[in-house]
DNA sequence: AAGGTGACTGTCA
DNA sequence: CTGACAGCCACCT
């Protein structure tokens, strides 16, 4: 497994629970700014086999980015599950919830 | 090998 | 806030 993948990984499995990050933001902790597609690529084939919190990643319009309605939907009740408010439209205040922080560590 | 594709992003209108 | 566009980059056909 490549070395990026695994800091996505590592990097998703320590969202806080109630806040969120965008892929751009993953993809440049990981250290790959440009990267944001390969973020998405990952949480496509490994979300479930490791259990990652998928939901707590929108896109940088703080957005729900998925076209399944269902999956959508899917998605915005378990942020809001979480205390997070999503508008009827799929927007989320990025200042109010998105990680400013990185509190990234090398353990896990 | 070559071209298409996507749960993206920043910019412009 | 929404929509259109052009970059971007690894994976699939």
């Amino acid at each position: 497994m490549r070395p990026f993948t695994e800091l996505v990984i590592r990097i998703m499995k320590q969202i806080p629970k109630g806040q969120v990050m965008t892929y751009g933001q993953i993809a440049k902790v990981a250290g790959s700014p440009r990267a944001s597609r390969q973020v998405v690529r990952i949480l496509h084939s490994m979300s479930n086999k490791h259990k990652l919190p998928w939901h707590r990643v929108i896109n940088a319009k703080g957005q729900i980015a998925i076209k399944d309605k269902e999956v959508w939907m899917e998605q915005k009740l378990l942020l809001e599950n979480e205390g997070i408010k999503v508008s009827d439209t799929g927007y989320i205040d990025l200042k109010a919830y998105q990680i400013d922080e990185i509190f990234y560590n090398e353990e896990v």
